[in-house]
RNA sequence: GGAGAAGUAGCGAAGUGGCUAAACGCGGCUGACUGUAACUCAGCUCUCUACGAGUUCGGUGGUUCGAAUCCGCCCUUCUCCA
């Protein structure tokens, strides 16, 4: 299987600007691509990795991957389809460029110029509004433009001619890196088709054909269920260990449907395919062993947190689900809880208020509704009257108390 | 600017004077089952000092013993016309 029957098995090619044009090159030559990432947030998230990951795919490939970070593109903002975007100020984006640029140092290999991380501020910060439009705006036909289906979508709506010029400026990153570093192909998701066909159309235009390039778009990870993959109930599953935990992240792919796991395998990890068709069959006969989704979930939790942050996940997920917490030492507690949503409280609350006042539980009302149906407990034990009250004398270490609701959801509660 | 329709709990949607804290569906929470799942089943889902009480049906002012339900004004949304 050569590297492009490989992406194709692996469901990473939807659309591709020369289908056959590609697979020879990619099959022939070692050839420089790029993907870019624009810097909304000061982390990516967990959706960005299927790009990323494909970028690394390309560097083991033998070929050489350009990681852009949206330093420009990002004041300005992709067109959703849905409303047009706030601005986010300069500064912030300046923020969210170094806190992207140092995940994406992660997952590709830099050393020695195999790869690059750029930023198209670099070469769009400085541009006149006269070269913008005499240069490349000139290339560009309303007409068309106004077909593309991100524009369409939103001329009911409206769109500001800020984010209408969007996709010129990231045709323009294209021309420059294939000016500069003869990168020949752009990835992305395939809500980015409109913008690496600009990108290509523009190379086209200002060079001739003889400048061959490619664009090729994977399909969006999709789940059974129909909803949108990389979201939580805590919103979005970062890369960024201060926002999600390793041990939050590692939960999130472990939880993953068995409808779904077999597609995330082969486009998330560097599995070969006789090692997926095994979990495969695992998943058939075994399911409840669920060796897919821990596959999965050890992978990237060691790409993206590394060692230390799987051994730290696998080591709480044991404590929480496996063990009873009243067995663990105190310190095995904190490490275990080190994640879990902590409160302040003092000495001799009642425990329906400080349930309230947390906010852990809505109103009393529900407090009394969950301690009748035996589903609060205290350090291990349930809880089965209103007028609990919680001292200091039960608390481990005379500091905390664990507060676990329902099955799963544990709180750590501090005194003061 | 003109004509019409609509605004009910997180969402959708009943209700057109007292029996309505407000049917039903979805969503959410808890329990049983289980694979930390899916499915299924059961309970709960405005608040509280809780077999009772308080505050709700876009806003506001009325009518009435009594209003989400009737009337006036205002606000918002949608459709059609200019």
């Amino acid at each position: 299987m050569n590297f492009f029957e490989e992406l194709e098995w692996r469901g990473l090619i939807k659309d591709v600007t020369d289908y056959d044009g590609l697979k020879e090159k990619l099959n022939n030559e070692r050839i420089v691509c790029y993907c870019g990432v624009d810097p909304t947030a000061d982390s990516m998230h967990i959706g960005h990795l299927q790009q990323i990951i494909l970028l690394r795919r390309y560097q083991l490939a033998g070929h050489m991957p350009i990681a852009l970070c949206g330093g420009a593109t990002g004041t300005i903002g992709d067109p959703r389809p849905t409303t047009e975007r706030r601005l986010i100020t300069l500064d912030e984006v300046k923020h969210n460029v170094e806190g992207i640029k140092k995940q994406l140092e992660k997952f590709l290999d830099i050393k020695g110029g195999k790869a690059f991380l750029l930023n198209n501020y670099d070469w769009l910060g400085n541009m006149t509004l006269i070269d913008f439009l005499r240069d490349y705006g000139k290339h560009f036909n309303v007409s068309n433009m106004l077909a593309k289906d991100t524009i369409a979508k939103r001329l009911s709506t409206g769109i500001s001619y800020t984010e209408f010029t969007y996709t010129i400026l990231q045709a323009i990153d294209f021309l420059y890196l294939y000016k500069n570093y003869n990168c020949i192909l752009q990835i992305g998701g395939s809500d980015q088709w409109g913008n690496l066909v600009s990108g290509t159309d523009l190379i086209r235009k200002v060079l001739g054909d003889e400048a061959k390039v490619f664009g090729v778009t994977s399909p969006l990870i999709t789940k059974s269920d129909g909803s949108k993959f990389g979201k939580s109930e805590g919103g979005n599953v970062w890369l960024d260990p201060e926002k999600t935990s390793p041990y939050e992240f590692y939960q999130f792919l472990v939880n993953i449907a068995d409808d779904d796991i077999i597609n995330m395998l082969k486009k998330l990890s560097f599995m070969s395919k006789e090692e997926i068709e095994t979990l495969e069959i695992s998943l058939k006969e075994e399911p409840h062993l669920r060796l897919a989704q821990k596959a999965l979930a050890k992978g990237l939790t060691l790409l993206v947190h590394g060692e230390e942050g799987f051994n730290q996940a696998v080591k709480i997920t044991e404590t929480l689900f496996k063990g009873d917490i009243k067995d663990l030492s105190v310190d095995e507690l904190r490490v275990g809880l080190r994640d879990a949503k902590s409160f302040e409280i003092n000495d001799g609350d009642l425990l329906i208020d400080a349930l309230v006042n947390t906010k852990i539980i809505a109103s009393k009302r529900e407090v009394r509704e969950l301690i009748n149906s035996r589903s609060i407990q205290v350090n291990g034990v349930k809880v089965d009257n209103f007028e609990k009250v919680l001292t200091k004398e039960e608390a481990y270490d005379h500091e905390f108390i664990i507060i676990k609701k329902g099955k799963k959801n544990y709180f750590v509660l501090n005194f003061k």
